[in-house]
DNA sequence: ATTAGCACTCCACTTTAATGAGTGCTAACA
DNA sequence: TGTTAGCACTCATTAAAGTGGAGTGCTAAT
């Protein structure tokens, strides 16, 4: 158990070195008004910290760097809540001051916004259409053998693409084929629609309309990619300002974690728990992460849809008004966006 | 007017610069088997070849390195046309191998299979839909108020909107304005739906159906965001391989301008005739690509639709390799890419 | 239990010296 | 007259050595 002056001394190193970046000394804490005791003391304290694994040393003769442990410690333990200021909250209803809100524009501008007030990098993970229902599917053919199929879900959501017809296929089968389908997708969540398709669909049409194989196939994906909502970042350029990413190696792992081809991010972005949630350092289980902290929240959209927020920064990193702020945003998000208003 | 001699030690020095990133010395080229001359004279070549604006030194005792006007003159007088070699010829054609080919997975295969080849980064701009026709039009309606429209062009582009419908709108009222629409605006270009809903559709309805102020307003930038193609990275971090980035400034202001909000890459890479196009450090009119290069070159895949290839570089590029790789893409682009087949 | 005092450590910075690649110039050479 | 060998000189780079300062750990005094 920790005594409360070391408590005390933890907090003012962890609150100290998340402001400079630098190991701080004891007779720098002990500088400050709200410490009664000397150096020395300090420095005693400290040395059980230490060998407690709070802290650790940059070297023999250098000042305490919060560790892993440390910090852990600081947010579960010693964290306030801190309320973020009215200019905060005027930026952030900002968002919402245009009527017409698409989500992909929230998302947008949420990532923005967020990255700009806590000058670290944002993640915004928008929720899946998969829960979503199909409101309309169409084909629109453009040649003899391809046309574009439509999907149009109950949010809004379009998905499209490309498939290539069967062979000989006469106008009224094609007619045929598209009623069969909207009678029978209309309703169906995203999610279902592939499952659907297989089971029921597909030997429904082959009844009326020979030789649907192959275009049934090429349109089968169009369910897969939606599972994930869009995912959007805020700030990727403002780890370079951190003092602790100087080395190319880690800004080049970084940014090669949040480059769009990789789809690793939203597993690692969604939080376990509908909570805010904080994890540090390794705790991410990622190689480029080990330096970073990830601050994730989720907001609601509706009953089942659910997207997430996420704050990357150092391990040395402003955890209070990120809290906050995550926390203030999710409200606001879940508060503002209630469903197919859109 | 330059003497055989001096084409030659120029040729060697920024070919030799190019590979080796290192100011290349009197000494050294005198050692290569093509050289029959002495340091001693080479030494003297090359004084007056700075003297001419060709060479600079980066300090009083180092070896030369090619100014901007030595690169100038390297790509306008000195370059061979190289030969492509049989893997980099197998591996541009995987990216046509593949039968169903949409323009986006077209696009980004290229950009990562360029980036691949030549360690550089890639941006491709795909052709532009502005000038495809529309093939249908729809309005897919969500909720009394919401509804999303959409538009498909012939070359099975899609544009789709949330608009927010007039309050009392009936029924009927919707589809006689569908109707009117797609009447009027099937086969118009897609640069010209605006105008022509201006001027021409936007009374026809109003004639039918009152009060559609707001929806049309809402409706009226669809068309402008097709205007450019879609824009494809490839190889971002790239450029952190090349020695001359190791300083984050540029990094950042590089990084910047390829970040997906600015919008002024599209006319940047955009050659301004449709060969391919070499700008060399300054030449740019960018200051984040003082020490760039840029290589741009045009494919064509309709008789009015253009796309652009670049690829960005140290100034320190392989020149020969990347004019080589980007005339067989584009060749390529053009051959494979022929119209609605799409 | 707290603190002043002191020896010690180690980083960061500056200075100095040595090395080596490269140049410019001059004079000799073919 | 064009070419080259020779030589003094410049400058980046590297290593070694010295210096100052911030910080610690320990001990003894309060």
């Amino acid at each position: 158990m920790l005594s409360n002056r070391q408590l005390q001394i933890l907090q003012v190193i962890v609150d100290d070195f998340i402001t400079s970046a630098q190991p701080v000394g004891s007779r720098q804490i002990s500088k400050r008004a709200d410490i009664t005791f000397s150096p020395a003391t300090i420095r005693n304290e400290m040395a059980d910290l230490e060998e407690l694994g709070f802290l650790e040393k940059t070297h023999t003769s250098s000042g305490r760097v919060p560790s892993q442990k440390g910090y852990r410690f600081y947010v579960d333990h010693l964290l306030k809540p801190q309320v973020i200021t009215a200019e905060d909250i005027r930026q952030i209803q900002s968002i919402f001051s245009d009527q017409m809100m698409e989500m992909e524009q929230v998302i947008r501008k949420t990532a923005t916004i967020l990255s700009e007030l806590t000058s670290y990098t944002s993640i915004l993970l928008g929720p899946s259409s998969s829960s979503h229902r199909v409101k309309k599917f169409s084909l629109v053919p453009l040649t003899a053998t391809n046309a574009v199929a439509i999907i149009v879900t109950d949010n809004g959501h379009v998905e499209n693409r490309l498939v290539t017809l069967p062979e000989q296929l006469a106008a009224h089968d094609l007619e045929k084929m598209v009623n069969i389908l909207n009678e029978r997708l209309v309703g169906v969540p995203l999610a279902d629609v592939h499952k659907k398709i297989e089971t029921e669909v597909m030997q429904l049409i082959s009844k009326h309309v020979g030789n649907v194989e192959h275009f049934i196939r090429s349109f089968f994906n169009v369910t897969d990619e939606a599972s994930n909502g869009k995912l959007v970042y805020g700030g990727k350029l403002n780890i370079l300002n951190q003092p602790e990413f100087h080395d190319l190696e880690k800004i080049r792992s970084l940014m090669d974690m949040m480059d769009e081809t990789s789809n690793e991010v939203p597993s690692i972005i969604r939080p376990a728990n509908s909570n805010i949630e904080i994890r540090i350092g390794t705790e991410n289980n990622h190689f480029a992460m080990e330096d970073c902290s990830i601050i994730t929240a989720s907001f609601m959209t509706g009953e089942h849809e659910e997207g997430a927020i996420a704050i990357i920064g150092p391990t040395r990193m402003d955890y209070q008004r990120v809290v906050a702020l995550l926390d203030f945003m999710r409200q606001e998000l879940s508060r503002n966006y209630l469903g197919p208003n859109v």
